[in-house]
DNA sequence: CGACTTCTTGAACGGCCAGTCAAGAAGTCG
DNA sequence: CGACTTCTTGACTGGCCGTTCAAGAAGTCG
């Protein structure tokens, strides 16, 4: 059965796309359907139709988010050796604000802000977070329990325990950067991390 | 020259640190003023005289949190060895999570939780909190030199690099423990990290 | 006491916000 | 074409927000 009525005249994913840019640089708070009308070009009653609610507009933006960052996350870290690999993945934050230093920077993680933001006050805001830290933690557990078996990472902790670690680690750098970023002070932090993981 | 007119018949202080704990269990967004006045027990007439408006009440309530956290960690870090005063430290939101567990629980760090709320959208707040990781990097980076001399720590990276790793760790940890907190794995955490600095 | 100052109280204000809705437009289907 | 469905548009609503302010209360000072 083909779908009748009139067709909506924006792309849904796109736009979708561009309203996690402008949440993920303002906030949800700070961030009001009006701005999205002005910056998506699409008008609230649209948004409403197409997205539900701001909640669940925001929710879905951070969603995708996370798919996002997992698919590069996997991709990333399936290599050997692993370390230079994780050390690129820990420093993304970094290179983000290289890229898109001018204007509307999106800043930090945005599952870290949303963590910020609406945990704990928002029981599904906080589903969506502790399943990304959970997945994120996993995947680089995964990752390191090969490395310790290829002696290329101690096995001084468990895989778990590092891959929280470098969960923190990553966190705290997005969270901090947004205060402004000293990069070489950054890179050596993060350097410091993964040299301690050295067999 | 004694003070005139009508004395003011709330305590200042007092009243600046309930609304702390109102902010950083809440954020500075979702606390109104008339959350202020109900929790408070002040008019909010008398809360702007005060207090001016709520962004000032907010920055004044942030800067005496990083104050007393200072005090604290400096007086923490001054002893030989470093390494389990430094994991007291860094294991320090695991304990507030314990203490107050059951309601209005402050969650995180407020000065993270600026972070992500109103930085860089707010000049001044990005100053407190740029000097509060200043200050932060500062204290550790000097008991990490210390402890380095004493090879209790390794000279394998610089204080400095060593201190804001654990800026981001400590960072981290207060974020995402806001999503639920796994001590077991939060303290498993922090011990890989700090095991990766032993000499 | 009376002048002066500061604090208290709570009503009032304007503004912005998220969300709704009615009227019309643009398609599909028979 | 005409019935039906969905999307678009933008005016509108009700509510909460931060902030102000006028009137009165409670002190000090001479």
């Amino acid at each position: 059965m083909a779908r009748t009525g009139r067709p909506r005249e924006f792309d849904r994913e796109q736009t979708l796309e561009r309203a996690l840019e402008l949440f993920w640089s303002r906030g949800y708070g700070a961030t009001s359907i009006q701005d999205l009308v002005d910056a998506l070009a699409v008008e609230r009653g649209s948004l409403y139709g197409a997205f539900g609610d701001k909640r669940r507009f925001y929710l879905e933006a951070v969603r995708l988010y996370w798919e996002v960052y997992e698919r590069h996350l996997i991709a990333a870290l399936d290599t050997s050796p692993l370390l230079p690999a994780l050390r690129e993945i820990l420093t993304h934050p970094v290179r983000l604000d290289e890229l898109v230093s001018d204007v509307g920077v999106p800043q930090g993680c945005l599952v870290g802000n949303t963590t910020a933001e609406l945990v704990p006050q928002d029981g599904e805001a906080t589903e969506i977070v502790t399943r990304s830290y959970r997945r994120f933690t996993g995947i680089v557990a995964d990752a390191l329990r090969r490395a310790q078996a290829a002696k290329e990472v101690t096995d001084g902790a468990r895989p778990e325990a590092q891959a929280q670690m470098l969960l923190y680690l990553v966190q705290g750098l997005s969270l901090v950067s947004r205060a402004g970023l000293d990069r070489t002070a950054a890179l050596a932090a993060v350097d410091a991390a993964v040299d301690g993981l050295r067999a």
